[in-house]
DNA sequence: GTCTATACGCCGATAGAC
DNA sequence: GTCTATCGGCGTATAGAC
């Protein structure tokens, strides 16, 4: 198991961070370091280059989709109801590898394209499974629609005040699907 | 009314087309000129600088907004179904300008944010009064859904390929909420 | 109205000290 | 393992010719 020193972390939360917050742009190698704490030097021992930085933020968000697969298929209400649910902004770790890696996608980044549809695909497979193809695909794009408009706030808290009644209104809608 | 030369339009059909198909980052004033076949100095006779090109395309996208709600709200099946057909990426200029102003927003560009903000609220009224306040939140994020995935393929015909058949699932899903 | 030339800053990356 | 110093390149914007 590779050993992984505390700064490498914290400069990989330090980059999701700016991504979330100020957008792809923003998240340049010298704001990072600088929100990392270190020397931009220092940055790049860990991480060679940025191509390095967004490689391992990928892979963390692959491991976050993995575990949440697995919860979302061992929900006790269903995984539809679970992924309503999780696709509201909650600040966890996986919605920060998310919203992250997003704003990479924006930007054309073909490598991080590819681990979204993959993602995704595995979603609505396991949402098939509980309330059938059809509105399988309903509840993925009414999920995808959730991240779409946490993306416009930058990760912020007020921001979802008057979201989590929306998740309220859409589980009720998935209820009248069900029958 | 304003006379607004061509070459005014050309650039910016440039600058929303580099949006669409490469992203924020590699819409740089130098791609956009080329693109438009004018020189960057030609480019900033017509808009002074960067943001006047971001305002510009914000203003084309609120009239084009403007005209599309009328529509919606004509639509002889509704305006619930109206919308989820027309949030499939239809190559239409509401879906560039809407798509290419996504880009801008992802990079923390708080105005952009703003009318997105503005042009949904607009959007969720209309529905609201076609299919009531609930499933209007549902038509309204799985809208945004299609959009979400409408981003991630650069404005490709082929990408839709597969989504012309959700549009009707999800038409299908709407018919079963109506009753 | 459109062009070329140029100023200037910021970004990613390298070299090398400690 | 972390730092400072520095380079080359690109992106925005200005000046001024035509």
């Amino acid at each position: 198991m590779p050993r992984k020193p505390v700064a490498r972390d914290a400069v990989l939360d330090a980059f999701e961070a700016l991504l979330i917050e100020v957008g792809e742009r923003a998240a340049t190698l010298d704001a990072v370091a600088k929100r990392a704490g270190v020397s931009k030097g220092g940055l790049l021992y860990h991480f060679p280059n940025k191509e390095a930085l967004i490689t391992a933020l990928l892979e963390r968000l692959d491991l976050l989709a993995d575990e949440d697969t697995a919860l979302m298929k061992a929900a006790p209400d269903g995984s539809a109801a679970y992924f309503i649910r999780s696709s509201l902004w909650a600040d966890t770790p996986m919605d920060r590898a998310f919203v992250a890696a997003t704003r990479l996608a924006e930007v054309a980044h073909e490598e991080t394209r590819r681990r979204f549809a993959a993602i995704q695909q595995r979603w609505l497979d396991v949402l098939a499974e509980d309330v059938g193809p059809d509105v399988a695909k309903a509840v993925s794009y009414m999920g995808d629609g959730l991240y779409f408009n946490a993306i416009f706030e930058g990760g912020q808290e007020g921001g979802n005040a008057g979201r989590e009644a929306d998740v309220d209104i859409l589980l009720g809608v998935l209820d009248r699907l069900r029958k």
